[in-house]
DNA sequence: AGTACCATGTAAGCCGTTACATGATTCT
DNA sequence: AGAATCATGTAACGGCTTACATGGTACT
């Protein structure tokens, strides 16, 4: 049911078209919660039959803005403080680390390596992100979550140097 | 396609029944990727028609010990060092933070209070899960995954209580 | 006129969860 | 004898991805 709440959360921000919102799951929320277009349009059909979402204009091209109701804020919250979380996650690089202890040194090292590529090209959008938000007062909240990600990355990035240091002694010459 | 090498990974462990590979997903693989046996039982099969897997036993209340096969072996290895990984996630406690300012401070430090006590409970079980493993030489590299977790939730815990403390200035007396 | 992008929708198929169903062995 | 646990399977349903389908507007 996380999809709705995405949505719902999405329009709480600022009222958008189905397009926007598509982009902006893919800009903002790639990292946590991907959504396709026909997965959107259906989902903003059935939030406004529910009046948690409304149709607020239409611009050219046949667009429709949706904006959330009084009745869609207080559903957001509610499933934001007092629903039980679901704390489970699908991620295929967790399966992968979790399976690299199966591979040999030399193997090891090629999957830490491509994992250390891809986690500093993270750490350099994040900061470009972070810096792009100087005394922007009212992202105050939203500049921490990116100082989060920042911290995270930065001891991945620490323990796979310290992993591929350590298969090089092991693994090469 | 990720289940076929979850499977397959853990059969290269060590050879076991669908209903030993139930409980390892819930032990082990509870945090990146989650299987039922409705779903095991199925990708058992399949992988045995593909000469991935073999049964190498039958025990007793007619269970079916599976073991991988070197032809399975190639394939687990090629997945995992050349095919490219996808570094998509599903997450709701990631969509959770990412909508957590939309609320105000104090449904804002509920939610902070909710999370830190989950992750010092994570804290806990990865560090006595770290203490048990103490001289094990064989399970090294996967003794460092847990560091890793533990680092990484290190991190968080420290980042939500620097949350929680800024938020009973700000939101409370 | 053609290309690129904006914009919305539906349909088919795959993957995963929940529920249904059955039977064997062990323990009390 | 009854309960708990081991053990394997299938069926129904829902969510997500990929593919199909259509049309509007802007730019060159």
């Amino acid at each position: 049911m996380s999809l709705r709440y995405a949505v719902l959360g999405l329009l709480a921000r600022r009222p958008s078209t189905g397009y926007e919102l598509t982009r902006t799951f893919d800009r903002s929320l790639r990292s946590s919660w991907q959504a396709r277009h026909s997965q959107i349009y259906p989902e903003l059909a059935k939030l406004e039959a529910a009046d948690l979402v409304e149709v607020v204009g239409q611009g050219a091209r046949r667009s429709k803005t949706y904006a959330i109701t009084p009745a869609g804020r207080a559903e957001l919250r509610r499933w934001l403080v007092e629903a039980e979380p679901d704390r489970s996650q699908r991620s295929e690089s967790g399966l992968r680390l979790f399976l690299t202890p199966l591979l040999d040194p030399a193997d090891r090292q090629v999957t830490y390596e491509r994992d250390l590529a891809h986690v500093e090209q993270e750490l350099a959008v994040l900061k470009e992100v972070h810096a792009g938000m100087e005394g922007a007062t009212e992202s105050e909240v939203f500049a921490r979550q990116i100082e989060l990600g920042i911290r995270v990355h930065t001891v991945m990035r620490g323990w796979l140097q310290e992993q591929i240091k350590a298969s090089s002694h092991t693994g090469r010459g």
